[in-house]
DNA sequence: TTAGAGGTAGACTACCTAGTCTATTTCCGT
DNA sequence: ACGGAAATAGACTAGGTAGTCTACCTCTAA
């Protein structure tokens, strides 16, 4: 392992501890390295700041397969997958890091934004239209239905983890279920049709 | 308009500006006192924190009145002053500052999360509660519902505002109306009832 | 007139932070 | 063995912040 894979290993789970408060300090310590050791692979905070950052939503947000044998399983499995990675303790770290330093790394965010629920809004969607031409779903705007099937199954869940308020939840997979039963209920292909 | 309310009208504005970050200088400059006068009227920074957000969350989250004389019109009315509200320029500033500072003040998130959307989603469960009683709505858990309907109401747009990226809304209140639809359909009473 | 409460300006302490610089050491390839 | 690259410890600069303290001012009420 390289001092630098020490390093941003370091910063990743300080940055995820702390936010961009981590001190240079700290991270060096943790990372057992010596100051200037840093500075020899970082331009400075920030260039390790953009790069953890960059790790992590690579790292939770990892492309999903949607395979099309059943629409109802297919998006089962997708709302599961999804919840378990958006609502994990790093989902919820990196969430919170990108909000509070979004005014400060404008650039960074943007090129970030097409990343984690948007990139996975776009994939949802295409596939989303297939069933609208198939015939299996109403005629809808696929992003459209794909950011409510998103926003549902996130809910006030991701709101209570960042605010620290974890609540229980016994209905895990359930929950995924209920979410995906009600989108298919709400975009039914029309009954005339 | 005494000292006191100077100093927290600065607060405010400063904090939801720039974040908990906002220095005390900067505070007491903008509100054109001394130092020593801040530090008559708070213990110190973390005091005025607190008051300024609890003014803030309680400005946004005013409490709302649902007619019921039409499900679906009452529902309308709902949507659009809560998307109003929480997409708003000072709904997202609060939101974000509430996150990214939870860490630091867990007991002054724990007093306000009962407030904001909490709070909404307790107003609106009982009132849909009414509706699944006289058979409007098909038998549902009204908390499960309510939160439903809460996530899709704000959906992407509350974290692509978080993230600085303001898309169009060219169809604002349409937005509302193809929701609260949609939410009708996915619980509309079973025919077979 | 005077005493005191509250405001003001600004120095000051104590502390933390990012980043630079220096002198020394370690280690690897030739 | 030796030379150079990289690492280390730690001092140091420069700057920012919260909070205290002192000395002075201003206005009001007895």
């Amino acid at each position: 392992m390289t001092n630098r894979e020490r390093l941003l290993l370091a910063a990743r789970e300080l940055f995820l501890e702390q936010g961009y408060d981590a001190s240079v300090d700290a991270i060096i310590s943790r990372a057992g390295v010596a100051r200037q050791t840093f500075y020899n692979h970082f331009q400075n905070k920030e260039c390790l700041f953009a790069e953890a950052v960059r790790c992590c939503v690579t790292d939770i947000i990892a492309p999903l397969s949607v395979q099309p044998d059943s629409l109802r399983d297919s998006l089962i499995n997708f709302a599961q997958v999804y919840r378990q990675r958006a609502l994990s303790p790093e989902g919820i770290s990196i969430y919170r890091i990108l909000i509070s330093q979004a005014q400060r790394f404008p650039d960074l965010i943007r090129e970030l934004s097409g990343l984690g629920d948007g990139q996975m809004i776009g994939s949802l969607a295409s596939f989303l239209r297939h069933a609208i031409t198939d015939g299996r779903l109403c005629q809808v705007d696929p992003d459209f239905a794909a950011e409510m099937l998103m926003a549902m199954l996130i809910g006030q869940e991701r709101t209570q983890r960042l605010f620290g308020v974890p609540r229980q939840t016994p209905d895990e997979s359930l929950k995924a279920e209920q979410v995906v039963d009600g989108f298919l209920r709400m975009f039914a292909p029309e009954q005339g049709a």
